[in-house]
DNA sequence: GTCTATAGTAAGATAGAC
DNA sequence: GTCTATCTTACTATAGAC
């Protein structure tokens, strides 16, 4: 009871968030480098200096830590969204859909700029159920931001933001994958071009 | 050399397809029914009364399996949009882009009504790759289908096909998924009236 | 409370007889 | 072409050291 009572605790603690921490970026590494149905999960411990146990221990499996890899990009990617959204409001941009145009060209140019990372949610493989739960965190994110401009719940205002949605999520895809950055940012600049089009009544 | 000397090998050749069909309407079942990733290999040759290396004899796997029966899907719905194209010319629609809605829509309804087996597409489990895979053949037949109003090989017309086939691909899912029928016939059509307004010039 | 070592389990894939 | 028996591998669970 003399120099340090709450050490061990503090430092139990610490060791286990280091462990954690080192597992999501071995499997980050793992993941992206040889894909995720080819990857083992004793690849992903050896790497990250830890063991098979030490894994279940902080994860439900290879499946949670995948998930939890995407989980980590699309929260910073909504960030980075949000963020533009604010800036283009300070600049003095007030018309919704412009706004949330700002925030998809944000989330578009994060899939540019983290390409290596935004490749392997495209890719294809992973997890059973991946794709899906993909799929809805786009349409979540996409939905809050339709709000802009969808002013009921009308059928035609679902239709709008499925439509835009799923502009939004082949764009991703195809930015994601493509080799080059300069034509990556031509594609994003196209379709965001064409989705500014969208939702005008019929006859003007 | 009196009555029947070619007959083994024709009967041979009519056991080896029966048995292949068996196993694919045996895997529809299954699949649609447990879902892929929850279907044993077992469980699919039980019901079509064959063995596990009658499987591997027809099929490289159980992915094969699941690959073979979208590929059969997806061949039927582009027939039957083919159809809805060419009935549409006949009835004196002219315009490209009417003639493309005309394809869409009829994919589109060819989803409600297989309802049950398109949903098994869009679940998210299935083998890996697969999304990649229905994404690029939904892809090709947009893209085919949208040379009827894409003029040049510009940004702007890659932009567009990646609007349009998004979309599509989504409002797939979204149509195969939905309980309700009626509801899936009232968002294909809001769907459709969007992409109707996509890609005049922006003065019009 | 955190991690390691090891054994267990299940399921897809294969080899070779008929 | 078809089948049975066997193999391989990757995920899961547990007992015990630190």
């Amino acid at each position: 009871m003399t120099t340090d009572i709450p050490e061990p605790i503090v430092r139990a603690s610490e060791r286990g968030a280091a462990t954690r921490a080192a597992l999501i970026a071995a499997a980050r590494d793992v993941f992206t480098s040889v894909g995720y149905a080819q990857a083992g999960v004793t690849d992903v411990v050896a790497r990250a200096g830890a063991s098979v146990g030490s894994l279940y221990h902080h994860f439900t499996g290879k499946a949670d830590l995948y998930f939890t890899l995407f989980e980590d990009f699309h929260q910073s990617q909504a960030q980075r969204a949000r963020s533009a959204v604010r800036g283009a409001r300070d600049a003095g941009v007030t018309e919704p859909k412009q706004l949330f145009l700002a925030g998809a060209r944000a989330y578009l140019d994060g899939c540019v700029e983290e390409r290596e990372l935004a490749r392997l949610f495209v890719r294809g493989d992973g997890p059973p159920g991946f794709d899906l739960l993909m799929r809805q965190r786009l349409r979540e994110w996409a939905d809050k931001n339709a709000d802009f401009f969808a002013r009921s719940a009308e059928p035609l205002d679902e239709a709008l933001a499925v439509v835009m949605t799923g502009a939004l999520m082949l764009a991703v895809a195809e930015v994601s994958l493509g080799e080059d950055a300069a034509h990556a940012e031509r594609l994003a600049d196209g379709v965001l071009q064409v989705l500014s089009g969208i939702g005008r009544p019929p006859t003007d």
